[in-house]
DNA sequence: GCCCAGGAGTGTG
DNA sequence: CACACTCATGGG
């Protein structure tokens, strides 16, 4: 079953690629591959139009890519409210492809309580060790994200065994605290309080709640900062100070669409730190990249 | 071999 | 609240 959507805004390169997700791959040029759920999901963009299919195959596949995808989100309006800010207006014609993603609550969760002090290729493969060990088989190369369940019966010794390092007691106490009643909880919960129950769970804290927020929870108003983000703070704001002061920076001036500022700062400053590639800069002309 | 990583936890000033 | 120190491993 092929299933083909249109969707106006949407590099799959940008959005698979960027870091934000940490399952797809890319290898093959133009098609990305990645499991959403219980199914492992192939895209191919063609033109206007999505291309999708999934093994096994799924028969609700296009409404799970729409999901993961966040295709709803009015890209259009997301740029035109940004805009407004002199800084993000300058580069969002490069970004216009990078969109958000809408990972499941739990694989998000523990995804990034892995990432902390961790760079990309490691987190990619912890969580290939811990799948692979503890999720149920989608293909003969790929298991799904182990459920809280699955998760729930792995000791400490055998967490460390995927490579997870101190972050295997985390996981251990975030499976002892988290059920699927607790998730469900967390997901009708107002975005404060999600942010302060997650901030209860072991190995969470300022960047990991905000993470889990935005690509989990779906709060766009979510302002992960980590050292890519800060730096770009920094740079392109002359913004320096404590999370709390970054964050308050963020929502005053981004808003509800702090979490997209966000990625687009994290692309920017990342994705293309090293290629010279920089979209966004400060207004009045230099691009300041030289010390 | 060496340096460092999409930070968080804990203790101290 | 701000800082310093430590944390277990594997990529680059």
């Amino acid at each position: 079953m092929n299933v083909r959507l249109r969707i106006r805004h949407l590099d799959l390169d940008q959005t698979l690629g960027c870091g934000q997700t940490f399952r797809w791959s890319g290898a093959v040029p133009g098609t990305w591959s990645g499991p959403i759920g219980d199914c492992l999901v192939t895209l191919r963009r063609e033109g206007q139009w999505l291309h999708s299919d999934s093994v096994p195959e799924r028969r609700d596949l296009g409404r799970r890519v729409s999901t993961y995808l966040r295709t709803e989100d009015d890209i259009g309006r997301v740029h035109a409210e940004l805009s407004k800010d002199p800084v993000m207006a300058r580069g969002l014609g490069a970004v216009e492809g990078l969109r958000l993603v809408k990972m499941d609550e739990w694989e998000c969760l523990i995804s990034y309580v892995l990432a902390t002090f961790a760079n990309i290729p490691r987190i990619t493969k912890m969580i290939g060790h811990l799948a692979s060990r503890f999720g149920s088989p989608i293909t003969d190369v790929m298991n799904s994200f182990p459920t809280i369940g699955q998760l729930g019966t792995a000791s400490v010794g055998e967490l460390r065994a995927c490579g997870l390092g101190y972050r295997a007691e985390y996981v251990a106490g975030i499976c002892r605290l988290v059920d699927d009643d607790r998730l469900a909880e967390m997901k009708r919960m107002p975005d404060d309080d999600l942010r302060a129950a997650l901030l209860e769970l072991p190995g969470v804290g300022n960047k990991v709640a905000d993470c889990v927020s935005l690509f989990g929870f779906g709060r766009l108003g979510a302002f992960p900062i980590d050292v890519w983000v800060e730096r770009a703070l920094a740079r392109l704001y002359g913004a320096r100070g404590s999370y709390r002061a970054l964050r308050d920076f963020a929502a005053e001036r981004f808003g509800g669409n702090a979490g997209y500022a966000q990625e687009y700062l994290f692309y920017n400053e990342r994705a293309l730190s090293g290629s010279g590639g920089c979209v966004f800069t400060r207004p009045g002309g230099s691009s300041d990249r030289t010390p």
